[in-house]
DNA sequence: CGAATATAATTGTTGTAACAACTAATTATT
DNA sequence: AATAATTAGTTGTTACAACAATTATATTCG
């Protein structure tokens, strides 16, 4: 009756257990070699939405970025804390803040793109350029059919 | 001089983005399909490791289950709390302790082991059997890349 | 043997994430 | 226009994870 479980297999072969594995070790070596720079891997990114899209409310900023509110709003504070953005109320929607990148801020993101460039290209190194492009792929199938799970009602 | 940015594309391109933003979704379906039962994702892998191995030292199970040793010492505690695992002192060495499951703890993963698979079979549903398996193969070679890297000299 | 070193585990601190509850402002309804 | 419903953002709480520092015990070596 009772199933003999090996972990070590079942975990190895289970594909959420290995994206956090994997997701982690690319984390932490993006922020390896942002260290000289004021900035965490999570915050990059959001900097980087921002700077793009100039005067988001952050509304759009957690959606595009991929993050809850709560979240969103915690990274901002770090980002105005060490002063790459600015928040503005939105004179249309006094509830919204819009949201800006300053010079720091475009600079930094200047002088580091390189940096999540290397890391990216750290991961094509180690296969085919076919397999990337599969890898890649299969992610964003993925990510869109574990968005549609997420909020579906049940099962 | 300044080249234009334009973050969704560069970070959907990225796999250490596209990485988290999956894992995150993955995460969090597991956690949602768990909600009878008292435990999160990362402590239900953590659980699995130790009914395996049972009588493992804290160090090894960190090892196994790819998290650093403060991490794994307070998922244990989470554990224990919860009654699922125990700990004795190693008569070998009185640094060490040895970590069981109880029978909550296996029973426990009897009764859930369904719900990991099940996500799993998420995953295989939506890409064809030959995709989950380079999929797969791809994040075991890319987790091996990444560690090696995190713990060279340098770039 | 005894000092230096290494190891197992813990604690402290910071950052990210999910969820729930809340405030304040806006829009919709009647 | 007054009330109800919705929306933007924040705050509180719990849980992981990385890193650094600490404690206690083992091991090694001069």
């Amino acid at each position: 009756m009772t199933m003999p479980i090996n972990p070590k297999i079942e975990l190895e072969r289970s594909p959420g257990y290995m994206l956090g594995l994997t997701y982690r070790k690319l984390s932490s070596l993006l922020q390896q070699r942002l260290k000289a720079y004021d900035i965490t891997p999570e915050q990059w990114s959001v900097l980087l939405h921002i700077s793009r899209g100039n005067g988001m409310i952050q509304k759009d900023i957690a959606e595009q970025a991929g993050k809850d509110h709560p979240t969103t709003t915690r990274i901002l504070d770090q980002l105005l804390k060490k002063g790459f953005v600015t928040k503005q109320t939105d004179p249309n929607d006094r509830r919204a803040f819009l949201v800006f990148s300053t010079p720091e801020g475009q600079q930094l993101l200047e002088e580091t793109i390189a940096i999540e460039h290397s890391v990216t290209k750290e991961v094509q190194d180690c296969m085919t350029e076919q397999d990337f492009s599969k890898f890649m792929e299969l992610l964003h199938r993925l990510n869109a059919h574990a968005a549609y799970l997420i909020n579906s009602p049940t099962k």
